[in-house]
DNA sequence: AAATAAATTTAGATTTGTCTAAAATATATG
DNA sequence: CATATATTTTAGACAAATCTAAATTTATTT
């Protein structure tokens, strides 16, 4: 049975390795992304390489293993899960729901997990568009195209996600409206900021800037 | 902000205390409801003096404050609070639900427990029939009459709640369909065993040794 | 009331997860 | 390519929660 923390490492070496997949985890990508020191870093990789969740190669880097994989996937169903009974049921907004999951999702029940699922009604997306590992593992892949990729101006697309997860950057979307399933139409493009001009929903009209496009992931 | 470790002695000695009121509670009483040495009390016990959520005079015992009282109804109500939810929305048996409820319960939030609460209903028993507490820490007492003082055959009686909370005996109980709710009638009283032939929602006979008949908490 | 037993506390050790500071290794730069 | 810089690891320390064993206090018994 692992521990809190050590779940949360496996979790966090999973999503570094996801953002630049084929390259190691370094020390200090995880000490950044868990706010611990790089020491304490080392100390743990050992613990968990002792225990075949990854393979540690000193002054190289982390690598997760089949199992280390599958522990953090099963971490991020139960968080994802977790995430959608929050909103769904219990009527949390999107920026509230991931600080409280982060404490749920380390309730080591395969039996509450499943019943969870299940109630939910097997959920393929968490409230902010991120799509939930089954009980296997899998999940649906979806292409991660964020707006800022998009050039042509009058074209509508349809928002899926978002990636960024901070409170004040989902409260800011939920001001405008934003938030997945949300149809947007490109109404024109700023020459040199790249910002967007926007419409949503066919209704109110938004600037984003350049860096607000680069976190919506949308379906053209 | 109370550790999990700090809530659960709290728990402990609300209960301990709640059964012998009036006492003080003692170190190995409570070493003994928690699994741990009498010298791992004495530690954590002087370290909630500190915090002032009790009292401890050195070989006497320890007291509850007005805000151990409170925190440990608090805890009461996400304990119950979760168990109903598992109970009647997840599905689970009644002899499976405190254990996963014993995790569910450390999530410190308010909001969530309200929440909670008002996706229940406000709902005012968990499954075993003991009363939940609500916001401000009060809740409905009744008399804890058990099977077992009653002496008159033929009476009708509805079983409101089970004092035992050990999985083998609830599981026991499940199988002879003795639930909260259930309405037994006695049929005749052990002149020597004490023991009790009663029939179950007019169907199932049963009979009951004097032990069971103490955990069954009963209105006349 | 002295001796014995039981309960409680203290003292010192252990485990987990963390830290700081120093040492070792790798990377970048003049 | 030698040196400066950045990264990582090691060594040693600490807080939390626990333990065992010894010392202390309270309760019981003869």
């Amino acid at each position: 049975m692992l521990s809190t923390s050590e779940e949360n490492y496996l979790k966090a070496i999973y999503k570094i390795g996801q953002m630049n997949a084929g390259h190691p985890v370094l020390t200090n990508t995880i000490s950044a992304e868990l706010g611990t020191t790089a020491a304490s870093v080392t100390d743990m990789v050992k613990k968990l390489a002792d225990k075949k969740f990854l393979t540690h190669e000193k002054y190289y880097g982390v690598i997760l293993s089949k199992e280390g994989q599958k522990t953090a996937l099963d971490l991020l169903r139960r968080h994802r899960l977790w995430e959608t009974f929050l909103h769904n049921n219990l009527g949390f907004g999107w920026e509230e729901v991931h600080e409280l999951a982060e404490q749920l999702e380390h309730i080591q029940s395969k039996k509450l997990t499943d019943r969870l699922d299940a109630f939910l009604g097997h959920p393929k997306f968490d409230p902010h568009g991120d799509p939930i590992p089954n009980e296997q593992g899998s999940f649906t892949y979806r292409n991660q195209i964020t707006l800022n990729s998009i050039q042509e101006v009058g074209k509508k697309l349809i928002m899926i996600a978002v990636k960024n997860q901070d409170v004040d950057f989902l409260k800011y979307l939920n001001n405008i409206q934003l938030k997945p399933g949300a149809v947007l139409e490109i109404i024109s493009i700023g020459e040199y900021d790249r910002s967007y001009k926007i419409r949503i929903n066919q209704k109110e009209e938004t600037v984003l800037t350049f860096e607000v496009a680069h976190e919506i992931i949308i379906k053209p």
